[in-house]
Order: structure tokens, then sequence, then C-alpha cells
DNA sequence: GTTGGCGGTGATACACTGTAACACTCGGGC
DNA sequence: GCCCGAGTGTTACAGTGTATCACCGCCAAC
């Protein structure tokens, strides 16, 4: 249970592309890439699931360097701010963020209640639709989340080899 | 800021009738609608805002009758187990479920960053279109949340009519 | 070179959110 | 009376997030 290899892009070097993208974007932008908010970055891009604040203080303290939680929530608001990794609501945890967009519009999280994995994709009709049924609504969106729960394909194709 | 009236069937009349609602369902189901069940549904029902659990403690505490955020918490689970409230996840918050269906699927939070107020509506041609997609996807949902922040249509036409 | 400002970080404390564990009450069945 | 189960009260505690202040490093100005 919690040996599951990434699927996909995530895992270990993942993490490298997420920072090689933050270098860049941190170039772009004149912000500053300091060492606490990579090494956040490094830790979240590392996983498939999503981690805590906390789990994150800790992956990053050692003997001689202790991390406060205070300090990866402004390492994780700055990478936040900045599209680079994304909140989940549903499990007040963080995912690196695994598209080079950046803008954080129309995302939708797909976690796996089996795994933990957790997926990152668009889906521009859904967003269409939505779009459509606010303003129906009269509401204006400015942010939305949009987290799903349920099985991931690995962990479906798992369950029917098995049984 | 505060003296936001409802706009539609939420506050002080809507509390009645999700009482009443409550009442049938628990009845139909053979549960015990308690005293403290129907205490939070009603302080969460005669509010168009999210609740806290601790706010709901406090609202319902008097002199003589103090009530733990645990309780709250207790009631909070059956009344979301049933369909009566439901969780904003992204305020860590509650409010009383404003349709009949208490299936809980397929909804639609519009929360208001002026006023703070919550509308609740379900959107079938998106969840037709999130259903497509997660089944390309190979992903079985098990659950979903879908919650939109932005501006609400009163909030726009007052501010339209004042500037 | 020194000073002063500014962004980032360290550290402590605290507020808010949620759960675990145990005792007690109340109602129904034996 | 006794047991039993559901609901509640109570305390304690774990997890999540913010406020506040001090410090450090960098850079610009004097």
């Amino acid at each position: 249970m919690h040996d599951h290899a990434a699927t996909h892009d995530h895992g270990c070097g993942g993490a490298q592309a997420a920072i090689a993208r933050a270098e860049r974007l941190c170039r772009e932008r004149d912000l500053q890439f300091t060492r606490l908010r990579r090494d956040v970055l490094t830790a979240v891009a590392s996983q498939t699931r999503p981690m805590g604040a906390y789990d994150i203080a800790e992956a990053l303290s050692e003997p001689g360097r202790r991390v406060a939680a205070v300090s990866v929530y402004r390492a994780l608001d700055f990478l936040t701010e900045h599209g680079l990794v994304h909140r989940i609501a549903s499990r007040n945890a963080f995912v690196s963020c695994g598209h080079s967009h950046t803008d954080g519009a129309g995302l939708v999280f797909l976690i796996c209640r089996n795994c933990g994995t957790i997926d990152e994709t668009t889906a521009p009709e859904v967003e269409d639709q939505l779009g459509r049924t606010l303003a129906k609504a009269g509401f204006r969106p400015i942010s939305r989340i949009l987290e799903v729960e349920g099985e991931c394909g690995a962990c479906l194709g798992q369950a029917g080899a098995e049984g």
C-alpha cells in the first residue's frame, strides 16, 4: 500500500522536470526560487500522492536542519500562487503541478481511493459546460475546484486481474 | 457585509422546510431525528453562508446548555451522510441542502466571494461531460466535489447599480 | 564601509478543524 | 432488575493554518 510506484511522469523523475519548469518561470517573472522553495517543490513533486504541509516539513528536516511547518506554508503559498503546486481541498494537502500551463484554470483532480495517487487533467468540454451553467445562473466565476474521488485505472486493472 | 439577506428560499423560512424534509426522511428510513440533530440542522439552514462546526456549537450554546464541537461534528456526520447538509471543502464549513433529492450527486456550489452566500445547483450537462472524461481516463468515480468561487448575481447587480 | 530597507526565513505562540476514548443517559427487550 | 445499543457529554489530543516578532542576507544609497 505504501510502495505504489508512479504510473506516469510523476515520481523522482518528475521532480527534476518540475524544478526545471519552476526555475524557468521564476527567471521569466524575476522571482526568487530560493532553496526552501526548491526543496518544498522537490518534496511535493517526488510523490504521486498529496502531501500535507507537516509531512513536507518532516521530510525536509534533517539532523541539523529543522524546517518548521510555517516556513513550508510560506513556500507553498508562493508555489501555489504561481501555479507550480496545487492544493487539494478535500485532503488538505498539496501536489506538484503536472502541466506546464501554470494558470491553474480548468483542472480536474482524480484521487484514487485505493492507492492515493492523484492524477491531474484538463477537461475543456467540462469547462465549457460549466461556464454556460454559471452564465445562466448569473454567476461570474473567479476560481473553481473540481476533485473526483474514486478508483484509478491501475487499481481497477489490478483488481480485475486478481479477482 | 454581515446583514446580507437571503436571495431565495434560504434564511429563517428555509430552516422550517429543511426540518420538515429531514423529519420525513428520518421517518421513512427509521432514523432518529434527535434534538441535537434538529438544532444543528436549524442553525445551518438559517444561514445562506456556510457555518463552521465551532460556529454552530457556539450558536447552539446558551446559558445552561453548552454544546461541544464534537457533538456538532457527530450531528453533522449524520446529516451529511443522509444528504441533509453538505460540506464545503474549500471553506471547511457546512450548508443546508437546498434540494430534496438527498443523494448528494452532481451538485455544484457557487460561493460568492463578496457576500459569502452559497448557492447550490445541479448541472446535468456538466455531469455528463465529466462522466465521459472520467470514463476516457479509465477512472471510476465514487464521489466528487465541485465548488466555484466568484461573484453572485445579486452582488454583480449591486456593483453595476452603484458604479 | 556603513547604513537602512526589503524579502525571505526561523521560531514561538496561538487559533481553528477534526478525532479518539471513555463515561453517562435513555429507551427497549429479556 | 438487567442488559444492550444508540446518542450524547466530556476531556484530551492530533492535524491544519495564521499572527507576530526577530534575524539574516542582499542590494541600493549615502
